[in-house]
DNA sequence: AAGCAAAACCTGTCTGACAGGTTTGGGGGA
DNA sequence: TCCCCCAAACCTGTCAGACAGGTTTTGCTT
């Protein structure tokens, strides 16, 4: 059961997962070689065609890199692939933002608290840095935007769980569409400030080691962006 | 930004980036159709071969779907290739099964919440349903596991928020693979009946509409899971 | 109008070819 | 002997053409 199966009716499918199995039973390691295109299709014994579009199907869900004239590797995780497929899901109505924002705040409060508890010095003082940020560009909108997307994802950073790292970058893709909506629906000097605010509040929290109020802080920052977002429309 | 900007440098990937576009500016949705092979290797100017690739990679996120004889259509959101890179994170050290169980933990306390609010009747009673499974399943962990996942991925249709659902069928992949480690360390005919006992009261006050005794009660679950884990040794 | 069969269309796979980019090994120079 | 550099070997990206099935459309027959 896994990656050897998904398509068992295919010589791609099998092709891939013929590769997959490589990997593990090999324990390969990120950026290690896996074998040349000619190599597997005679081994394989398929056409370097196939063999190609089984690492094309690989490199997609990044568990393979390809790079011209080099052979594969073996793939870092990365969110750019889910990202990607969280984005399909909403432009398709699959998903809506209501949904996405209940699952971040969900992830985000359980990130704070680990962040605030097993952050290191550096990674305070880059998430005050960031927040701080925040506040210098509340006049550019890009700006801003740009430093909350990386503020949170600091935060993740700091939780030290890859999976929270990976599951903030798929949201960012869609996060990084619908941000300036929220942004709209903040018209006086005065909720735009709180929103900045509470962002370094938060900041301090995590640096002063206080998970307790964090976590309100990230319940609020939410609450308030909930209800900019109704206020837009969006049901 | 977005899909058409993964990878600017190549002629899949411009390709992958123009299916996209297709897709979005279309407003496509799930089930329709994406132009042939050949029709799009003629209006991008590219060999068969690359619109090939791009819709492998495509189709391996789960974007589109490809069918012998068929043509190519949008596709329906899926965890299969999201399971598939998490297992790869844990299979390749960047990811481990404690990780993982603390974003389980954090995602699964909000859904038994939201399922115990929004469950209908007809959810409610599934979710009974799998829990008494598993406990006529005592003596066969490989159906027990089969029940418990089942169990789990019924609560999160029942919060009515997809992302959850993804996110859970995202984890099924490494936990079936997992499951088993954890069952041998419930030596005990008490510890077993135990952790299938949680579940049904769990279960129970879903039906009950009772939010808060649901979330002590998974909390209990990933509290004797994890014990579990570490007494089997897996720091 | 319904049903059936051929034609048109489409995807899956193979082969062979060639343009670059990358790695490697050997030879020449210091 | 050691280091550097270059050419050969290797590898990936892309193309064109071909053919075997599977699917849809068309048009004829009943």
């Amino acid at each position: 059961m896994g990656l050897d199966q998904i398509n068992t009716a295919s010589l791609v499918g099998d092709a891939i997962g013929a590769i997959s199995r490589h990997i593990r039973e090999r324990d390969l390691m990120p950026g290690d070689k896996l074998p040349s295109e000619a190599l597997l299709s005679k081994e394989l014994n398929v056409s370097r065609t196939v063999v190609r579009e089984a690492f094309r199907s690989l490199a997609a869900m990044r568990i393979i890199e390809l790079a011209t004239g080099k052979r594969a590797t073996v793939a870092q995780i990365d969110h750019g692939a889910m990202s990607l497929m969280i984005e399909h899901g909403v432009h398709t109505d699959q998903i809506n933002i209501h949904q996405i924002y209940d699952v971040r705040r969900t992830i985000e409060t359980r990130i704070v608290t680990l962040a605030a508890i097993r952050r290191t010095d550096e990674e305070a003082a880059e998430i005050v840095r960031l927040a701080g940020q925040m506040h210098a560009c509340l006049g550019d909108p890009c700006q801003l935007m740009k430093y909350d997307l990386a503020f949170h994802t600091a935060l993740a950073q700091a939780s030290r769980n890859p999976v929270y790292s990976l599951l903030i970058g798929s949201f960012q893709g869609i996060t990084r569409q619908t941000w300036p909506m929220g942004w709209k629906t903040r018209p006086t000097q005065a909720a735009r400030e709180l929103m900045v605010q509470t962002h370094i509040d938060m900041a301090r929290a995590v640096a002063a080691s206080d998970p307790l109020k964090a976590v309100d802080l990230m319940g609020l920052h939410f609450d308030e962006s909930v209800r900019a977002l109704l206020t837009a429309g969006m049901s």
